[in-house]
DNA sequence: CCAGCTATCCAAAACGTTTTGGATAGCTGC
DNA sequence: GCAGCTATCCAAAACGTTTTGGATAGCTGG
């Protein structure tokens, strides 16, 4: 049985209310009142019952974080990395996580999102993955229930957001490739219903357009951001004739995945053909050949989203709700040498 | 302003008892009260205050789990799989879950575990990556708090998990590499302080014995379950002469950060030298080569830990408290062909 | 000696829900 | 006409905290 207000009260000769009021240090109990106070609830082990200081002061100091699982067997090596950067934030201000697993776009996902705008289940939440024209967003917004999203979307609500510059990080990427003299480019595009995936996709074919670079149909392969889809996309690239020299995957997973079935045709990866990624998650470095990819500084993007969301939640204004980061490029072995014109 | 249960009393002109009732679908309330109810709940779109249920129930419905964050940039596969398994399975049940990260073994650990053992802050917990002697079993124990653990743990408590056969897998794994000819093998081993380091260790080590093949002090090398430490184990071990002729990475992001580092001394992992992972997380099989490895089923394991322990909330005793699985080898191309003995 | 002040304390209300322990009215059977 | 039953309803307590709005006593200054 936990130890309450009442217990320490009754103990220490004193009503509730100045025992609550000791622990929580106000000037209207004496000083060796609320030693005494302190003293007893250390001995008895008092912790608050959080509930019911939550019913009490119409908070939950908690925030949202449902995660989208695309499929049963998830893995993301994004999602650990980003948990930890709000989580270890949270934790400073004294905040915890709530996570919530749904499938994107379903019935319980949306039901999710209603139960914390209307039902004092969290301070606010978290949004991430924004699709193009995101429910979410739109009932949050229309709720004006506290949130921040990574990633914008089009749409024409304001909220805050953080997000990286897609567009330019894509111009970044497929000009190295082209200043190392690749013309024939394939794209493993990420979904094109995710706002990130629309962005990166924009930009590989804007930075094409501009070098007046071709883009043949074949060339753009959607596929759904895992290995496997990656490994299947490059499948389909390396069908094409005559073969194209450089591949650009909308993630780092895909382009994992990209490698290991060019490998598998008896290709080297950094020499017969070109490969660049997008995230640079851990794993980059350690691709064999190393990935050159954009990077995305995924754990202080979760921080600076979490820091955000305490401070709307506290009513205090943001200094800058629409931060836009700029992308770096990350050279490694696999986008290769220069190579001659054909 | 949220909706509560007197303004749907009102509305309706019954007390706040009926309406609650009427909800919760007790028969002593008339059905065509109920009707009405239900009626004007959902026209003034009623949500119940979880925070006021909660403390009313003397319950949470919800559990708790404590990322353990081994320094600031974190990522790790295996916990974005689990927490996906425990979120996905506590959804089934009406459960959260309750994240907190902590590194491990620091005080504020150690305040949170107390802080939920004690305060009705969730009501259960999932430990994982279980250490030899660990503090948080021992204190859970204590206060008889309700936990599963992903791990054993070498002590005199008795106490419900799900762990994977290490010894047996690690067995599994070395006898592989000694049936293809292999006498000098090399081991990249987990933390000893990690219960599951321990156990692969000693796997390791037994079966080595079994075959009556040496284990020089040199060829052991303690590293930390990243690729970085997986790529310092590998060039130190890469030193040793006359070579070895295999490496067994005590998981399977080191062996990725081996293969990296094996590769950049020019020689071919399958080949040149044989390798092994445990744990086969995804991106095992598309390692540049594909990685023989220990399939261990992060998600199912999350989820059957998440379901014993809600068993175990609501006082159902548990079928199998203790869950010991049978490991099974993935041979893939990087542990190669049968060598000739020198 | 009293108004006014300060320092210290506390009873009661409030948060929104569920549960306890009746209360009421209408009916049945004798 | 009344005991006994059922169907339906509800006031109040309870969960553990914080806050509101005083209450009390002792002191100060005139």
């Amino acid at each position: 049985m936990a130890v309450t207000l009442k217990d320490i009260a009754r103990q220490a000769g004193v009503s509730i209310t100045t025992v609550s009021r000791g622990l929580a240090d106000y000037d209207d109990v004496a000083p060796e009142t609320r030693a005494h106070i302190r003293q007893i609830a250390r001995d008895l082990g008092y912790r608050p019952n959080l509930t019911a200081r939550r019913l009490q002061k119409q908070r939950t100091d908690t925030i949202g974080f449902i995660l989208p699982t695309f499929g049963p067997r998830f893995s993301d090596p994004f999602f650990s990395e980003f948990l930890a950067g709000i989580g270890n934030e949270a934790a400073v201000h004294d905040y915890d996580i709530l996570v919530s697993t749904h499938a994107p776009d379903s019935a319980n996902e949306e039901q999710a999102y209603l139960r914390a705008a209307q039902g004092g289940w969290v301070d606010g939440l978290v949004v991430v993955r924004t699709r193009e024209d995101d429910a979410r967003v739109r009932l949050l917004h229309a709720h004006s229930f506290p949130f921040v999203a990574f990633g914008r979307c089009r749409c024409d609500l304001d909220f805050p957001y953080v997000d990286e510059d897609s567009v330019t990080g894509m111009q970044l990427l497929v000009q190295h490739f082209v200043d190392l003299g690749h013309r024939r480019i394939g794209f493993i595009a990420p979904p094109e219903t995710l706002m990130f995936g629309r962005l990166r996709r924009e930009g590989f074919l804007a930075t094409m357009a501009v070098n007046n670079l071709p883009v043949e149909p074949a060339w753009l392969i959607t596929s759904d951001l895992t290995q496997r889809g990656g490994a299947e996309a490059a499948e389909q690239l390396l069908q094409i004739k005559p073969g194209l020299t450089a591949v650009i995957a909308g993630n780092d997973l895909m382009a994992v995945g990209a490698i290991n079935r060019i490998q598998q045709h008896g290709l080297r990866v950094g020499a017969d053909i070109a490969l660049g990624g997008f995230d640079d998650i851990p794993l980059a470095a350690y691709a064999s050949p190393p990935l050159t990819t954009i990077h995305q500084p995924i754990y202080s993007i979760g921080r600076q989203v979490c820091a955000m969301l305490i401070d709307l939640i506290n009513g205090r204004p943001l200094a800058n709700p629409h931060v836009l980061l700029e992308p770096t490029l990350i050279i490694r072995e696999s986008s290769g040498q220069p190579i001659a014109h054909p």
